[in-house]
DNA sequence: TGTACATCAGTGAACGCGCGTTCACTGATGTAC
DNA sequence: TGTACATCAGTGAACGCGCGTTCACTGATGTAC
């Protein structure tokens, strides 16, 4: 979706970047409404209401997300280390082409403490559980607290991202190899 | 603060643990003040209104966790490993004595998107780009972007406690061990 | 090709209630004298 | 020791408005015949 034709889509960009900016809370049908040009009552033509509207964008873009990021890292094809890599880029390239999304899907993980996420989406920390346990069974790395190490992946990977996006920490051109390194010592690869 | 003795301490404790199991958004102050033992009338005794309770509340524990930790981490008395391992026991420690006050500091960290830290308050990324300045400076580790590296071991530490928040993954009692171990390897430190 | 009808995504005004906030009042506690 | 007054943290009822939601209506588009 580079720039959005329909109606509907103008509303849901505008949603995406209302929510990642000022929080669930702080953002009204009305905002949304007016950021997309239309008015109020149009929401309900696509959405019975706010919070499914949120859930329900924030389950699309959690899982456009990543499906983009496990067809790199989990394709058995490439080797080990390069896969790790080229996910870390394309997250970071991810991050770059689309902050306002990825911003929204960062901050709105912790909107809905209580809900959990429906079948069908692919979740990343599921994923990552799977990235490391390959790597144990192919004797990439030693064996190790497969779940442990995902979380600890995830961080790492994730937090320099949330610290740019609040100002406090600069993203260069080659982060995500520094990232990548950290990430294969994390691991304990041999290098 | 074992039990809270002073109503104020009984609204400030439902406050803090209904924000971080409901989230900022869905918990209103009647369901304070009603977990509270207090009716409504009575938190406006004690906050301007509902925004700046949930803002000063953040403040305070975010305050008083950083310095915990800021203690142990640059104390230059104690070995560079040692003071590392300590202060991620100390966070996994304050997790499972504080719960409800870490998963509210964790969560509202994104709730308030656009407002900054009043000054006096300790912050934690700060407190971590110290401490790596710190290492570097020591010959400890080699020379890096001590920026970067803060934000991988502060999301390296933090991620594992998220998703145990989230029942995604299980805690022992050496987990704040290997946490260390991998958090070593990300600076690269001789071991 | 023109007419009749269904569908759909919009408008704009009204609605209503949930929720934050206010306020007069109370009872307990402290202090001056 | 008793009286008068100030202060403070509560109550409980009312308030009001912001915000999500509804609804009758419209105009464009598609389809049957």
């Amino acid at each position: 979706m580079a720039r959005p034709n329909t109606k509907r889509e103008h509303i849901e960009e505008a949603a995406i970047r209302l929510f990642a900016t000022k929080g669930l809370a702080r953002t009204t049908i009305k905002d949304i409404a007016t950021a997309a040009g239309v008015t109020e009552g149009a929401l309900y033509r696509h959405y019975p209401g706010k919070e499914e509207m949120a859930w329900k964008l924030y389950n699309r873009e959690l899982d456009i997300f990543t499906r983009i990021i496990s067809d790199i890292l989990l394709d058995q094809r490439l080797e080990f280390q390069i896969r790790l890599t080229l996910a870390i880029r394309a997250i970071y390239d991810y991050y770059h082409a689309n902050t306002e999304k990825f911003a929204f899907i960062l901050l709105t993980q912790h909107g809905f403490p209580e809900d959990t996420l429906p079948h069908g989406v692919l979740d990343p920390m599921d994923m990552a559980v799977h990235f490391v346990g390959q790597a144990i069974g192919e004797g990439e790395i030693s064996p190790c607290d497969a779940e442990l190490h995902a979380a600890l992946l995830m961080g790492a990977i994730l937090q320099p991202l949330v610290m740019h996006r609040y100002g406090r920490l600069e993203l260069g051109p080659d982060t995500y190899c520094q990232v990548a390194v950290a990430c294969l010592r994390v691991l304990g690869a041999k290098q």
